[in-house]
DNA sequence: GCTAAAGCTTGCCATCAGGGTAAGGTCAAG
DNA sequence: CTTGACCTTACCCTGATGGCAAGCTTTAGC
């Protein structure tokens, strides 16, 4: 006797929202979920867990793409755990890479901050440093 | 006598598409520029100047919203070196905080990695992590 | 039983900073 | 005069959501 839940309810169990609930069996990564008489959609315990899944996922940065690999990997027996590693690693290089590209970011602007007084005169190194 | 150049020259001169440059004017960044009788867009030095400024502001990750604030502030003379210094630090704070965010996904990410074999075997680590 | 509120459905538009493509006008070199 | 490079506008696409509208269903109160 599988306990059934609507997608607001699904919602709040899994932390996400009942929009991307759909826009998730819309692009495909879960089964069209079952529907009530009334078109209500239907989430079983099985399938809470999937949109768990999903949720840890998109916590971490996986892109739905990614998301819709790892659940492959995920349902599938016969799986590698070094093929699961191996998406994981290349999501850590996309992370690692974008801390880099931000923190060369921060620096240049922090250099420009630190050397701009910031008082009320018009003169401004962050806008002359803008301009180069 | 100032030199003239079509949207093309322009783009080369600056590092920004032809593309961009319309949809900067667009969004209201440049005033419109003024035109050929053919209707072609042509850019004087100052042109080109603004738009290496706003170059180097997206190179810096301001916004189109945030780069539109620096450059009217850097057009006014009557300008105050502290309205720019709150811009950029508010703009250092939002990197601060993706950094954040995404220092937290990379730590996480690589103990779930670090704890998978990634060998043949379907167990996984990864895959169990996202289950929790 | 009626009514109002809450929940569900689909569909469309907006975001942000562009990229791509198409259809057509223009200009310069050969 | 033709060809190719350049310009124009207009439209659709991205990714992962949020928001709103119009309409149906279910639930709860009275």
């Amino acid at each position: 006797m599988t306990t059934l839940v609507t997608i607001g309810q699904a919602a709040k169990q899994t932390g996400l929202s009942a929009k991307m609930i759909r826009h998730y069996e819309e692009a495909g990564l879960l089964k069209k979920a079952n529907r009530t008489d009334a078109g209500y959609r239907l989430y079983n315990s099985q399938q809470l867990q999937q949109l768990s899944f999903i949720k840890q996922a998109r916590t971490l940065g996986f892109s739905i793409a990614q998301v819709s690999s790892l659940l492959d990997l995920w349902r599938n027996p016969q799986r590698s755990s070094k093929e699961v590693k191996q998406l994981a690693e290349q999501h850590l290089d996309e992370i690692k890479q974008k801390v880099a590209e931000l923190q060369q970011m921060q620096k240049v602007l922090q250099q420009l901050a630190d050397s701009c007084c910031g008082d009320d005169q018009p003169q401004c190194a962050i806008l002359d440093g803008l301009q180069r």
